[in-house]
DNA sequence: GCGACAG
DNA sequence: ATCTTGTCGC
């Protein structure tokens, strides 16, 4: 498995899987959850949290503890993260309905149209949405004011978007991961938003990730 | 050839 | 991501 089968992997994947429609109307959202990891050692602790929506409150959340099997390597993160990040969300997502899940890591604004979060959409069937502390591809000119909106641009297409969440943190860029829209990508993004950086799903999975390695390191000693 | 490059 | 305390700024 050398990265130009891996790169192969990602494209047939972008090409014959991802799905760039609504396969729930916002109208109809009843939960958001959030996936993020953590790392020590040779261990990835992945942690995943469901919030009802609108309201953002957290009705359940899991973690799981397995091998890191791929180094990290930019535009490949889905191999490191993906197969882990799978099996939380499956999880803690299993028998949930009307659900979309927000990812730490690319979606489509990928070089190869096939990042962590749109591996982890095709894999699960669950509509995902990809956010990122910095570019990793696309075109963008970057939001100035508080909750200002710039498009994310691929050529002429709109692959996403950045936004400028709080008053002195740098932008975060938004990106379907399969089965959503830009567009309403963007809009659930808004909702999930509560004063920090990041959206609340991904915020307190990082939370969860952190405290668990914590808890296992104490556990050590 | 050089810079860019999620977590 | 991870290694790490205090500290400048709103």
């Amino acid at each position: 498995m050398n990265l130009k089968e891996l790169e192969e992997y990602q494209k047939k994947i972008a090409n014959k899987k991802v799905v760039l429609e609504d396969k729930i109307k916002i109208e109809d959202l009843k939960f958001v959850a959030g996936v993020d990891q953590a790392f020590v050692g040779n261990k990835v602790i992945s942690a995943c949290v469901l919030l009802k929506f609108p309201r953002l409150e957290v009705v359940k959340e899991g973690v799981e503890i397995e091998d890191v099997e791929f180094p990290y390597i930019p535009t490949f993160l889905m191999f490191r993260e993906g197969k882990p990040a799978v099996n939380v969300v499956r999880k803690v997502l299993k028998d949930v309905d009307n659900v979309v899940l927000l990812v730490d890591g690319s979606g489509i604004a990928h070089p190869r149209k096939c990042g962590l979060a749109t591996y982890i959409a095709i894999e699960t069937g669950i509509p995902s949405i990809g956010i990122t502390k910095r570019r990793l591809y696309g075109r963008v000119e970057d939001p100035k004011d508080v909750m200002e909106v710039k498009p994310i641009y691929d050529n002429s297409e709109i692959i996403g978007y950045a936004l400028k969440p709080c008053k002195n943190c740098n932008p975060i860029y938004i990106s379907p991961g399969s089965y959503v829209t830009p567009e309403t990508a963007l809009e659930i993004v808004k909702a999930c938003l509560k004063g920090y950086k990041l959206p609340e799903p991904i915020r307190l999975a990082h939370k969860l990730a952190n405290a668990s390695k914590n808890r296992k390191l104490s556990d050590f000693f």
